[in-house]
DNA sequence: GCACGCATCATTGTATACAATCATGTCGGC
DNA sequence: GCCGACATGATTGTATACAATGATGCGTGC
């Protein structure tokens, strides 16, 4: 029901990575935190040798930034990192919701209603960080609900990306991700009509990347304001 | 010049990694070959620390498959996967050659030209698999031009697991790696022309993909075809 | 008082040792 | 003679020990 079926023995290490990745995913972990090797390894209780493998995971779909003999931190996407995933999200998505609501199944809508509902749940529970991992988690399934696998693992990569942007560059702070773009592209993706999916999801990804400051921010000021914000 | 400086030290991994990725694009590792951590390290002159880290980073891009207990072995990308890495490719590499048409400066030329230079050298030196490889690397190299690097990650993800899919498909015999469609993608490149190239790459991507034979082989029979033809 | 250099310490990089799992080949029974 | 169970060997999974590098803090000199 996962990513990883447990029949098929997913390794400890696995298991620390998925951890740390839905952390960052629900803003528990900030951009730019350091995450100590042995210190991850008395949590999980395991050695080195495992967070090590989950780092590096996780270093190379560019979660976290390893940097040799200093150490793995939650990675902090410049503003041209930033940019660049927002207009390559604009390019794969809407393309992708399209073909979804060709192939999608009366299962495939369900599962996207139960997640929308989970995701609202979140939100009545004022758990911000869930919610916003659900919502990402909503645009993965739409992508896997398209049966395009390869594409489906880029999408998966942006989005992973998209929340550490949005914990950088957020700027509405309040009446954030209006569940109800996910209503209609669900309702759009029942009733197969690919245009309107399409159109759907590129309006909401223009939506989501207007409402992130990526004007001037900044490049390098990123470390001091990580330390005030502490 | 390469992928990565010198300078950053580029950690032994990444070395026996990267030696391990040549060979496969060469076509000097056929997929399914077993690729063994004590054997490897011997070969590098490096622990099993080592091998297992650079495995690691070679899986989660696709090209060597790792089975829990078993070990390490050189992709055999399905039917399905070729189809839509193919697929992916002609949805990403058009749009990123009229934006390298855009972005090239003359120094970008010289460096496609080099490239294409020495890729026929290595074709008149009989030398196929090294053609193959620099075949791939110039479009990494568009892709670079393009200055997307998010999406020239992709692109090259992309190439590299084509690599193996045209190891195990390909079709024509003779006469492969026109080069003269790369000659004439530089000359679009040059002048700036940005339709001219999403043009070319288009029919050029298309072209390949037709040289592959996709349609109907048996999904599972790879593996004693692979038996057979060693 | 400030700056530079050095020593100490903490953390990461690598190698090796041990444990667990799977593959192979042999032996016994049918 | 063929099939299955078991024992042995090889290979991978994990933990730990050692080495190397970077960070911190103190002391000395100016």
């Amino acid at each position: 029901m996962n990513t990883v079926e447990k029949t098929t023995s997913k390794g400890a290490a696995d298991t620390v990575a998925d951890s740390l990745s839905v952390a960052i995913h629900e803003h528990r972990l900030a951009p730019g935190t350091k995450l100590g090797e042995d210190e991850i390894g008395e949590i999980f209780s395991v050695s080195r040798t495992i967070v090590r493998s989950a780092l590096q995971s996780l270093a190379h779909q560019q979660l976290v930034d390893i940097q040799r003999n200093k150490g793995a931190f939650v990675a902090r996407p410049s503003l041209r990192e930033a940019r660049e995933v927002f207009e390559a999200r604009e390019l794969l998505e809407p393309r992708t919701a399209r073909s979804a609501a060709m192939h999608a199944t009366p299962e495939d809508v369900d599962l996207l209603n139960l997640h929308i509902r989970e995701e609202h749940d979140a939100l009545a529970a004022a758990d911000r960080g869930k919610a916003l991992r659900l919502s990402g988690q909503f645009h993965i399934d739409i992508a896997r609900i398209a049966d395009q696998t390869t594409i489906a693992a880029f999408i998966e990569a942006l989005i992973a990306r998209s929340s550490l942007i949005i914990a950088l560059y957020w700027r509405r702070q309040a009446a954030l991700c209006e569940s109800v773009a996910h209503h209609d592209l669900v309702s759009a993706i029942a009733t197969g009509d690919g245009d309107r999916a399409e159109e759907l999801m590129r309006s909401h990804l223009v939506d989501l990347h207007s409402a992130l400051d990526l004007r001037d921010a900044p490049e390098t000021a990123g470390s001091l304001r990580d330390v005030l914000q502490l």
